[in-house]
Formats: C-alpha cells, sequence, structure tokens
DNA sequence: TGTGAAAATGGTAGCGCTACCATTCTGACG
DNA sequence: CGTCAGAATGGTAGCGCTACCATTTTCACA
C-alpha cells in the first residue's frame, strides 16, 4: 500500500561515504558541512573536494533528527495581498534553497484579536529555527512580544522591531513617499489629496510624514482636510476618493498609500468625468501588478520585494546560527533601496488650477 | 553558536510513550497511525485513545528518515500569476496540515526549452512524495510525461492528464465560457470580439470553444475576424483590444480569456473614449483582484482555486497512498463548480448598433 | 627541548521511527 | 478437537546524522 518515494537512482551518498573518499572520519565531515570552527584548513578543503566529487548531499531529515534542530523557516502568512507574498515567497525559496533549508508558509490566523495570534503562533514554536514576518503581522507588539520573550529568531519585513534576536529589512517608507511628494509639487501641485493607510501599520505613519515634510520642505501649507483615512483596499480607496474629489476646490493630485487606493482613485475619478493625468494626477505605492494593469499606468513605489525577502531569509540563517551565511548583515535594520516607477497618472495640474 | 530551534515546553511525547500507555508495542501503534490493516479494531481503538490523551504527534523527520518517504509535496511554481499561485498556496497548506505531511513550493525554471524543464524536474524526484502541477506547467507534454515516466504521482491543475499515477481537478472552461457568452448574447450583443488566450494552455481551446458553441447554440454567425491572439498578459491584450476596437463595425462585447486582458480592454476603451459598459461590454475570466480593482468591476468566471488545491491535495496523497484520506474522490478527473461573477462591465448594446 | 593548554580529530550512542521477520493468536474446517 | 492458514502483534536492527566526550596533535612559551 503505501508508495514510496519515487525513484531513487545511484544510491544516495551518505555522509559516511564522504568521510571515507576523504580519508577522515565522520564527524569531521559533519563539521566542515556545518560550517564549524576548528577543523585545520587543509582538512577542510579535503573534505569538500570530496563533497563535491561524490555530489553529497546531506539528509535533512537525518539532521533535524539526530540535530534537534528543524532546517526549517517559517514565512508568516497573516493576510497580505496575494501579490505581497508571492513575491516575497519566491525571492525566499530563491535564496532557501542555496542553504539546504526548508520554507515553509504558515498562516497565521488573524482575528480580531490579538490574542488570537500568539494562540496560532505559540503551535510552531520549536518547529522552525526561525521566523519570517511580513506586514501586517510585523506590526502586531503582541507577535514582536512573543517572538522576543520565546527567543525566537525573526526577521521582520517592515513594521516593528525590537532588540533580542530579531532584524528588520525593509525600505525607506518616509523617504520614498518624502521623494514622490516632491514629484508631484515639482510638477506643479499644490493641493495633494493624501489616503492614508491602515493606522495598524507602520508603515501608514512614514508615508504619511514623507508626504508632509515633502510640503514643508517646498514650503507648502498643509491642510488636514487633504488627509483622509485609507485600510489599503480598494474599497476604502473608493470612499476615500470619492471625498477628496468632493472637496472645493478639488485636490489636482492624490498620493494614495498603495496601488489598490490609487487604482481606486483612478475608478472614482472616470466615474466622476475626470481624466487622469489631465484633470488629475494620482500616485500609489507598491508597483503591484495592479499599478501597471490600470489606465493610466501608475506612478508608484517600487519595493525590491524578492531582494527584501532574501536578504531576510540571510539574515534569519545568521541569527540562527548556521554558519556558511557569507556577508549576512549584521545590523539590526536594514534598509533596502526603493524606487519610483513613473507610469502615466502623473503629469502637471491643469492650468486653470 | 548553532542555535537549538526554540523552546521544547514539555518534553516530547513519542511513538513509545503511546505504546506504553496503551499497552501495545511500538509497532503496533505505527501501524494504527499509518493506517495500516490487519490491527484489530478493538486494539486500534485503544491506541487512538492513547493518542489523544498524550496529544502525540509524530516526528516527520524520524519517519521519513526511517520509512525512506519524504512526506512532502511539492506545489510546483513555473510562473503562473502571483494571485493564481497564491490562492492555490492557501488553499493546499491548509489542507496539507491536517495529513501531517508538508508543503513545499518549487520552482521549476520554465525556460525556452521544455528540456530544460525536465532538468530541473529530476532534480526533484526523490524528494517529494508527489506533486501538485498547475498550468501552464500542466499543459507541457514534456512534463506530464516525465512524471508519467517516473511514476511520481501527480495532481494536474487544468492542462493536460495522463493515465497513469495522477489526477486532472480544473472547472469546465468550456462551461464557463459558453455561460458567460451566454449572458452577453442574452444582454443583445450579437458581434463578440474573442481575445485567446496563450495557445500553450489547454483551457484557450477549451474557452475559445465554449465562445464558438454559445454563437451557434443562438443562430449567430461565426467571424473568425473577431477572434484574436492574446498570452493571457496585459500587454498582449493592449494589442488585441486595440485591434478589436479599430474594426468596423466595432464589436459592442469583448469576451477576453483572463482578466489581466479584460482590463487591457478596459484601458484601451477608455483611451479610446468609449464608455463600458455604455459603449463597450467586456468580460474576462478568473475573478483574479484585478477584475475588482478596475472601474468598472469585470464581469468574469471566478474558479475556487484554494478548494481546487485542497482537491488537489487530497486526490495526492490517495495517490500516494497516505491512507488516512477519507472521501478522496477516486476519479482521474474532477471538475469543480465555476461562478460566472456579474460585475459593472456589461450591459445591452448601445441601442445604434 | 619539555610542558600544558588549546586545537584538531575520532568513537560511540542514540534521535524517533519503520522495515523486516519472527512469533503468537484466531477461528474455519476436516 | 487437532490442524493450519492467515490475521494480529512483537522484537530488533538500522535510516543518516550529530551530541558528547575521549583522544591525539599542535605549538607557544618557559
Amino acid at each position: 500500500m503505501a508508495g514510496r518515494s519515487a525513484l531513487q537512482k545511484e544510491k544516495t551518498v551518505k555522509l559516511s561515504d564522504v568521510a571515507r573518499h576523504a580519508g577522515v572520519s565522520p564527524m569531521t565531515v559533519s563539521r566542515v558541512i556545518n560550517g564549524e570552527a576548528n577543523v585545520r584548513s587543509s582538512t577542510k578543503e579535503r573534505v569538500l573536494e570530496s563533497v563535491a566529487a561524490l555530489n553529497y548531499k546531506p539528509n535533512l531529515s537525518a539532521r533535524a533528527l539526530a540535530g534537534n534542530r528543524a532546517y526549517k523557516v517559517a514565512l508568516l502568512y497573516g493576510n497580505p495581498s496575494a501579490f505581497y507574498l508571492s513575491e516575497l515567497l519566491v525571492g525566499a525559496l530563491e535564496e532557501i534553497s542555496r542553504h539546504g533549508h526548508q520554507l515553509l508558509v504558515q498562516k497565521v490566523s488573524e482575528s480580531a484579536s490579538e490574542e488570537k495570534v500568539e494562540d496560532s503562533l505559540s503551535s510552531l514554536i520549536g518547529e522552525y529555527d526561525g521566523v519570517i514576518v511580513p506586514p501586517p503581522l510585523s506590526d502586531y507588539a503582541s507577535v514582536r512580544d512573543f517572538l522576543l520573550e520565546n527567543d525566537i529568531p525573526a526577521v521582520f519585513l517592515s513594521g516593528l522591531s525590537g532588540s533580542g534576536r530579531n532584524r528588520k529589512i525593509c525600505i525607506d517608507d518616509y523617504a520614498a513617499a518624502k521623494e514622490i511628494t516632491d514629484y508631484l509639487i515639482e510638477l506643479g501641485h499644490e493641493r495633494i489629496g493624501f489616503i492614508k493607510g491602515n493606522p495598524n501599520q507602520f508603515s501608514t505613519g512614514e508615508r504619511l510624514r514623507g508626504y508632509k515634510d515633502a510640503l514643508a520642505a517646498h514650503g507648502l501649507a498643509f491642510d488636514k482636510k487633504l488627509i483622509v483615512r485609507g485600510l489599503f483596499t480598494y474599497d476604502s480607496g473608493l470612499k476615500a476618493a470619492r471625498k477628496l474629489l468632493a472637496m472645493a476646490p478639488r485636490p489636482t493630485a492624490i498620493f494614495a498609500s498603495n496601488d489598490d487606493m490609487a487604482a481606486a482613485c483612478l475608478a472614482v475619478a472616470a466615474s466622476e468625468g475626470l481624466k487622469v493625468p489631465t484633470n488629475l494626477s494620482v500616485v500609489g505605492f507598491d508597483d503591484s501588478p495592479l499599478a501597471s494593469a490600470v489606465f493610466p499606468r501608475l506612478t508608484t513605489v517600487k519595493q525590491p520585494l524578492a531582494e527584501m525577502a532574501a536578504g531576510a531569509i540571510n539574515s534569519l540563517l545568521d541569527l540562527i546560527g548556521s554558519a556558511q551565511v557569507v556577508g549576512a548583515n549584521q545590523s539590526e535594520l536594514v534598509k533596502m533601496k526603493y524606487k519610483i516607477v513613473l507610469g502615466a497618472s502623473t503629469s502637471a495640474p491643469p492650468a486653470s488650477s
């Protein structure tokens, strides 16, 4: 009944084979494989050669069983957008496969109460060597504290960060928001609406701050009424856009805190007979697939998600102590480079304005 | 240096603990856990009770090591859209966690030549007990044949299917396409443009067939010129839409084989000053996030991706022989229910038509 | 050149589970 | 009521690797 795993070609090369081939003990091979210190470099080289010669691949199950380590890393998954998750996933997978670990995606039920989150977290303790935490999970103090208390190596993408066994990788949301606002101002816009993101996320505040500072830097007055709430969802964007476009005088540009809401602005503009960008400029944030699948293509900010994920993997393995991680950035906070993507949704404001 | 996996709370319950608790040998427990035959039902019950009482969870690593099985399933990943992949992932993860297996996402570099695909496939033989193959990978004859030849349990989502150790789960693309075309016809459309999908995918043909048959069923003439090529990408949709909208007389509706291309139609229509749906109706396929983030919201076909993925997991475990899979559908081909989602992108054609 | 501490290496005993075979039990049948 | 096939159960030997400790080697310094 129980079926075997599919064919097995040449019989598997095991650690002891490598040891024999290199003329050392299995233990020494193990040490080399695991990048432990106290192995003479000449020995190390010899072993590495044998590893290559025999094309040895360590058996993860045996490793995990004997070593009482999981060799697994979890990518927590609250409910970011599909795009965000899968970009992350791809980057992380690619990187982790280089390190002989496994990446599992773990859903963390993000129910109303933060307490519940803790429940689902605790069930995965011991299952993994470390976790990667994207927003919005990374914004929950309870998540951060839980990981901290239990000394679980973690890398946060955006969001909070702590001081224990964790790191944080993100872009500079503030700078990006400031730069894209600068861009609008330089086009000539003076009344720029801003749609906030979900207040439970750290980046929401950062982006708003960037917007405000850009205005200030150009000597433009900050009008509180131009700031409207949003939740990063398309629907919330619709409401926000309607509110902004109903104002008199109307803003000549809108900076939505993400692309979904920016797309909503486009929809509202269209339904109200406003041409984008002629009558209204719109910018978003994220460069999601949506940004290039709406008309006109959105001007937005691109985060290097795949690279961030790869960086997260490296940092995490470093944190875990899995050695072999060369060039991992040791610092607690790594800021990646974002990029402003110019679309067709922005132009100078109408002359009449 | 090497860090332990995080805390370990109560010491792990092992199989032998259960055996002692139930007053049987470890082997018997193992048999029960693995759902093997030849265990008296009274014994089985007793063991199951002990398992529950001690909250025993088998150690995957030990199982894999001793049993020479992987307890792992791969979700192959060519390059479907982010949305498609992550929907699948979520459904599959949820289901597989119930069965004590692991789901790994495996990128299969989908390079120009199908041969290359085979290379990357062969590297994962023996690593997994089975694979789930979504499109476009599921459409490659080479992939199907390879899996067949090597007797690797596989479940295909859409695409091809074979006759060996594999199953196929999909919706009835033909019926869905026919139904949504019917809908357009019933609204009064007679000149309906059709944008084909990527010819390398099975569903492309099915959708076209559904379109044709709907026309025929309503006694409408089939005009070859109304069929234009597409590749499921937004850009290909732009081209196709321009071509269709340049025709005279213009079609009053467009059926794009997926939402990305439908969104492109919206963009082209907007740029040419056509109001959707007043002057042009547009329908898509997939109900991707895009469908509800464009203006107007697309009328489209929703596939139950998460359920399909869950079904795929069940079928696969059944195929593998992992027992315990109750109610798995044994048939080679399972068709899931699709749903027509009515959006605001469709209406009766302009009276002038 | 002797000495001791640290560096380098090796031996052994499992990790928790299942394959394989041996053994015991059951019950239908002569 | 003995017999024996088949069902039910148990014992044992590893799967491939690493933890832990013992042993050997190295080398700076007296």
